[in-house]
DNA sequence: GTGGTCTAGACCACT
DNA sequence: GTGGTCTAGACCACA
């Protein structure tokens, strides 16, 4: 696994650590009852703070990705991958009924914004 | 023009004065040089401060799709619709890059995203 | 004469105002005695109203450009173009100590500047 | 850095604290990535308030010379040398269209104009 | 500790 | 009447 701050970015630390350990773990790169680093190691390595580490594994903890064992650590939930799917498409299917409505109220047609999105696959840089 | 802010979202007032009024410039609901609440009519009305319509005001300003005039009101600046479409599409691409990067930490594919898409206006209510 | 004045601009209409006429008088344009428009009258051609025609007069006056004279108008003060040309070259050797000092602590050399003068006189829009 | 303010001038303090931070920004004064002042530090400092401070550091947040961090700091934003280079003369060239507006409205001659530059680098005090 | 939001209220400049 | 500036002070989110 290899996490990655950008210290500069507008978004805050301990989301986007949470962003990118939901993806390991929703992706499977993270396999269920596996053990996490533990808070002060992570926070060490990616010379953070403690405090914005646990609020990280905290948020996941509520999310119901992950386990805190207290005296033993963090780990991945056990879930099956029909499950995760279905939190994934949720949450995508959330976002895009944004999307909708504000194509709706610009103007911008159902074509129109499935080609935008084939533009921004074809973007080199995110 | 119909403005509405709900006090308990976590999106900031202001914020959410700001993309409302947006809306209603690109769209073409509010046209060219027409005037704007002033700021403590729009403040009384809404049950908010006069900073916080102020701030929103000035935002859109120095975006420039407004002109405050001291003395004289706020103004939707002139702007020919070819350039409201840039800017909507600039702001949907911002909202897709969002989207895309979801779906890469989610492994979501672009077909599935797609497909998700067309889901989502089949659905009857949004 | 012929004044216009720009309502979407940032400056103030009395400036705008004041801006013209004072280049109306150092211009010889409006030669000594001269009557100007009545404060009415000129309102109503601009279409702005009368207290900033007022206050344009009115700062002219203090400057020793204008003239007023109760009851039969405003004219334009008497002056030889020797003394309106030491006002005109003393006001640009003010504005352009600010551009030095602008200049110097902005590592811009004094070639840059004139170069860079030169360019806005190439261009075709104010 | 060592920042001043005139609380008598007819600019706004604001407006004071951004033009000096542009300079030492664009100077190379406060290289990039750079921490400023926490805003109550430099309130405090100055013996302002402390929304005069933020205003400033949030225009210069929008104009992208800043970096605003939520529990962190502010920041001076990354950029290259040249980009630098090219805010500045974009800058003088704004300043030399109203140095230009007032000319041609004083009947003063290009010629003329760039006699005086001359002058003013002449000089041995500003 | 940091910045982000919001408030109420005062005073000034412009039309 | 309008917007522009500035203040003091409160509360929240982030590190």
């Amino acid at each position: 696994m290899n996490l990655m701050i950008s210290p500069l970015s507008q978004t805050p630390i301990y989301a986007q650590l949470e962003a990118q350990l939901r993806q390991n773990i929703l992706s499977g790169e993270l396999s269920a009852n596996e053990a996490l680093p533990s808070i002060r190691a992570l926070a060490k390595e990616l010379g953070i703070g403690i405090i914005t580490v646990k609020r990280a594994y905290d948020d996941l903890c509520s999310e119901g990705l992950l386990v805190s064992l207290q005296g033993r650590g963090v780990f991945v939930a056990p879930m099956d991958s029909e499950r995760a799917r279905q939190i994934r498409m949720a949450q995508l299917a959330e976002k895009l009924r944004d999307i909708r409505q504000y194509c709706d109220s610009s103007a911008i047609t159902r074509e129109e914004l499935i080609d935008a999105i084939q533009k921004i696959y074809e973007e080199e840089f995110l």
